[in-house]
DNA sequence: TTGAGAACTGAACAATTGTATAGTTATACT
DNA sequence: AGTATAACTATACAATTGTTCAGTTCTCAA
């Protein structure tokens, strides 16, 4: 077990300052003073950036990726979607500084966020597949890129995080009203379309 | 006018590498190098890092928003989104690295991607309106997130090029077969839902 | 042809980056 | 208490960054 006060603040003052700024654009030193830390003791635990940033990908994955795609019932539709939707809210609720981090590093390309990728896009197309064999999904549907759609509506808006809560949305993503409108208007868009 | 081996030559040899490899992380030594030139003529042209990337927000601007966002005929649902999409895939084909430019800008926060952002979101934001008004929207629609709905799922594929390309896709995301089928996909789903 | 102004370069600057080294302090086991 | 091992720091180094400055080359009108 490690301190609280050592190599674990390392990693929770990374994981911050990652995702508000980037990970590119967030030097060792600014890691290691907000940690209260000299920049040494860093590279002394994860020898050097490169290892901190694997530091910090395994700790988002684990913290994240276990609360949202580990193993679980799987309900029947037409429920399983909106409490899918549901569920990834909540973990986005109770993770945001994770969400924060993720959402930069899946367009800095950390390899630490292609495992994340790889495992939502995995997870997501067994889903679908499971949808289809139930005939609950649109038999033309483009099983391939449905899976990269549910993707895009979840994680692209973190990403685009600033952007949008500064030009669209005038408020936190991650706040309950915000959020639920969001989860809601997804959910709505998978099951109806926007169109009629 | 400006001399094709001058100006012009430094904006485009800085598009190209910033759309490949990220603004922030493109130096301007290597965009002087790229463009043939010495780095103190850049400076000397744009006064510094900051003012070659407005050049750029400036030129991607022009070549991209005009063709995409320019004042065009408005046809009727349900053949508006098909042509809407046609015609946006039609650009991303012609200006592949203005797209890989913005997809990077996007997400690292130029001023001039702000001001790309608003203007799709407006144009968005308008269309949706003016189909709600000739009742093709469903009623319920929230606007505001039907028009980011649209936004996430023409853009965020640009953002996650290169995750995209080597984890799911297995090709360049331009190219003809696949920007269909995305194209395609993007239709079914806003006309009609991926579930039923 | 000449001269003014623009385009352009080479070399150097200070600041910041990641990292290595040598040394100090704390922890914990015997 | 003593000692080995880990945690931690101060300092320095080389590389890269954006930027400056003094000077050269080109362009073109008078």
């Amino acid at each position: 077990m490690r301190s609280a006060g050592g190599n674990d603040s390392i990693v929770q003052a990374a994981l911050r300052l990652f995702g508000e700024h980037g990970i590119g654009a967030t030097s060792l030193r600014e890691v290691a003073k907000a940690a209260g830390v000299s920049p040494a003791l860093v590279v002394h635990h994860f020898g050097g950036k490169e290892g901190l940033v694997a530091a910090v990908d395994e700790t988002a994955l684990r913290r994240f990726g276990g609360a949202a795609y580990g193993s679980e019932e799987r309900p029947d539709p037409p429920d399983l979607l909106r409490q899918r939707a549901e569920q990834t809210a909540r973990v986005m609720r109770e993770h945001p500084e994770v969400c924060a981090y993720f959402g930069r590093a899946l367009v800095e390309g950390t390899p630490g966020s292609a495992r994340l990728f790889r495992l939502m896009i995995e997870g997501g197309r067994a889903e679908i597949d499971a949808l289809a064999e139930k005939g609950a999904l649109r038999k033309d549907a483009d099983r391939l890129w449905a899976t990269l759609q549910h993707f895009f509506l979840i994680w692209a808006p973190l990403s685009f995080m600033p952007l949008l809560e500064q030009e669209a949305l005038g408020g936190s993503l991650l706040d309950d009203a915000i959020l639920n409108r969001w989860v809601a208007a997804n959910v709505k868009l998978l099951e109806q379309g926007l169109y009629r």
